[in-house]
DNA sequence: CCTTCCTTGTGAAGCTTTTCACAAGGTGCC
DNA sequence: GGCACCTTGTGAAAAGCTTCACAAGGAAGG
């Protein structure tokens, strides 16, 4: 039962993402297949877990002997829309997107900065690696013009719903937004907060509860 | 029923941080009270949701009227752990600890970072902020001493098991990492992964399934 | 070819989280 | 002081997710 239409939860996607950079470990190693458990290990879940995850998409083991882990890794590939390459755009150009524009997992896995923008004119016009920031103002045009279809927010959280309204005006369906306010966008376009301050949140939550699991 | 031995959810914790930011931004504003609907716009999710996840750990509202800005806000800082300061350490200052380093909002929500340790010996010595960058030789036992209980990871991931078993091994708890590799550490501490690039991936499914919600 | 062993795929059960709906409790105005 | 109105707190229902357990399929070796 290939689903594609079944509503899949976001969790098993991420668990899928997971699980796609296990393989490519495993490849790296010159594995050739690995089992639910194997799998399951390096990524931090069940064995069970794992099958229902991969049962959701198809059947792509083999009984007695596991998974092929460069059929697997193609497979979850088309599977998460990530055989093709994204060309993705930076809005705010302070100290975390400069991080983000270089950081390398992005690349090597499929999504490349193509444009990055600013609105302080200080920071407009100057190169940053291969790029050179424009100016913010533009951001709606420039945006529609290359079709652009996924947007990195690191922008201070005053202007994030003022730049997320551009983009989204411009096309873009998914954005994947850094600063602390929760957007409002229209049904079809796709937000993923990180929230960095969360995490740590939680972290300080759990150890002042005295249990705690693993 | 105010609960603090209830096993609480993950997804309640970090909402619960959410509201706390939305009440700091209230509080700004001048607002003395809040019902659970305008709370529940401001963070993204529902009335009924609201008012479950702060009867977990008690009554804090008013009938009639609402929740106390101030009151709640203070009630939920007791809550997270972060009426105090938490004294945290970095560990791999590439970029993307660097940008952490100055992140504004960490500092702003109680989380300082107290030492920096880079076992590149180039990076070694040189002075961040108003640190200075210690080798990541010494890195258990300058934990240890200083007492340090969080640490945040943005090593390679061929490096972070190692750096998180030395950090285990000084009395670290609590560990927000941002390697892709899945950590194991024993039971009692705690692992926080960010996952940028899994993020992004989320962001491609949605993109390429066709159906989708906001 | 047959036997043994291993691992998947999957209904069903169990558990957790979210949503619903409403009684109960306060507020504020008249 | 009384009345109309508003919002919380919370059992109960619904929905969603994870774990279990096992039949079925295939591999490997003799």
């Amino acid at each position: 039962m290939p689903a594609s239409l079944h509503k899949v939860s976001d969790s098993a996607i991420r668990r899928l993402s997971i699980y796609l950079r296990v393989l490519g470990g495993l490849e790296r190693e010159g594995e050739e297949t690995v089992s639910s458990q194997v799998l399951a290990d390096r990524a931090g879940t069940t064995a069970a877990q794992v099958r229902k995850d991969l049962s959701l998409f198809g059947s792509f083991g083999k009984r007695g002997l596991g998974y092929l882990v460069t059929t697997l890794r193609d497979e979850l590939r088309g599977i998460l829309g990530v055989s093709r390459t994204w060309r993705v755009a930076l809005v705010g150009i302070g100290r975390m997107g400069a991080a983000l524009l270089e950081y390398p997992h992005f690349r090597a896995r499929g999504f490349e900065f193509v444009a990055v923008y600013d609105s302080d004119p200080e920071k407009v016009g100057r190169r940053r690696g291969m790029l050179t920031v424009e100016d913010a103002q533009v951001l709606e045009e420039s945006l529609r013009e290359t079709g652009i279809e996924i947007v990195v927010l690191t922008v201070p959280a005053a202007a994030a719903q003022e730049v997320a309204d551009a983009a989204v005006r411009a096309g873009v369906r998914g954005i994947m937004n850094f600063a602390p306010v929760a957007l409002k966008v229209p049904p079809g376009v796709r937000v993923n907060a990180v929230r960095l301050t969360v995490e740590l949140e939680v972290l300080s939550f759990s150890l002042g509860s005295v249990a705690d699991r693993d």
